[in-house]
DNA sequence: CGTGGGCCTGTCTA
DNA sequence: ATAGACAGGCCCA
């Protein structure tokens, strides 16, 4: 039933799952248990040691990203004493290589919300459209294909607590139905792949720059989020014009233009792996409330 | 291209 | 307890 993995590589299992880029998996005791690849599977570590169940290895080291070599990213991306500290302190934090369709979802869902209300959507989504899975006793549910909630009416997507997102699910499962490719966008360059994004309804600049880091392969993804934010103004002020830093600092939000110049920031600095250092320092500024 | 206002509803705080 | 503020933005005028 259980398995272990010498892991000989550095994860952090914990601060992988709780950082804020995956909603649904939950920690019991020890074992976090979670849904992906169309199985509901556990996982926990002890030091080195990666036990887990009901899972395979090969799904679980891809799934976690285990494979890429973190030590090169972290030598790539580590330009300055802020994201030097950030990356010792979570040292071991992956980005997990998430089903494209499901995130896309999850981030349309997360527009204007708290990270404890997005779980909620999304768990009753999974709970009114997904298939029922079951480990030692306890219920799961894969995420819905967008052929179940492309089908499904405004109002029951609305009992999920969607408000407002409801009709962009709807509208955005519709057209991934009819033909939109979106595994086909890791094969299209960063730039192209946003702006095919960018077109579905409910997906801004943000929540394709999601969905490119954390399901499309795209490691040179930044999203500006308010953390972000408050990352570059905290920390990287000196890095930007005066007048888009006055702007960001009187004005609250983002405007389209800002968000790119902020972006073209983070990638320009950080280089390729720039949404390796995304993660690591919007981890770092939420842990310093 | 930039700006402002509205927006569903679950959580958290006073 | 119950109201009010706020939340990992997006869309439209």
């Amino acid at each position: 039933m259980g398995n272990v993995r010498v892991c000989d590589v550095p994860f952090y299992l914990d601060v992988t799952l709780c950082c804020g880029q995956v909603f649904r998996w939950d920690k019991v005791g020890d074992w976090w248990f979670g849904v992906a690849g169309g199985r509901a599977f556990k996982v926990r570590q002890k030091g080195n040691k990666i036990e887990y169940a009901n899972v395979d290895e090969v799904f679980l080291e891809r799934y976690f990203g285990l494979d890429v070599d973190l030590q090169r990213i972290s030598d790539n991306v580590n330009k300055d004493e802020h994201i030097a500290k950030a990356l010792n302190q979570f040292w071991g934090l992956r980005l997990i290589r998430q089903e494209p369709w499901e995130c896309l979802i999850s981030y349309i869902c997360a527009t204007y919300k708290s990270i404890p209300a997005i779980k909620h959507m999304l768990n009753k989504l999974a709970a009114k459209f997904g298939e029922p899975l079951e480990l030692e006793g306890k219920k799961f549910f894969t995420f819905p294909k967008a052929e179940r909630l492309a089908t499904a009416s405004e109002v029951s997507l609305g009992e999920c607590g969607l408000g407002y997102r409801a009709k962009y699910l709807l509208a955005t499962s519709k057209r991934v139905c009819n033909g939109f490719d979106l595994e086909g966008l890791k094969r299209l360059p960063y730039v192209d792949a946003k702006k095919a994004l960018m077109d579905l309804p409910g997906v801004g600049a943000k929540v394709a720059d999601c969905v490119l880091l954390f399901s499309l392969g795209k490691l040179e993804a930044f999203p500006v989020d308010v953390w972000v934010k408050r990352v570059v103004l905290n920390h990287y002020a000196d890095k930007l014009e005066p007048e888009l830093l006055s702007r960001l600092r009187t004005r609250e939000g983002l405007s389209c233009g800002d968000y790119e110049r902020l972006n073209g920031f983070g990638r320009g600095y950080f280089g390729e792996f720039a949404g390796y250092a995304q993660e690591y320092l919007y981890h770092y500024e939420r842990m310093q409330l």
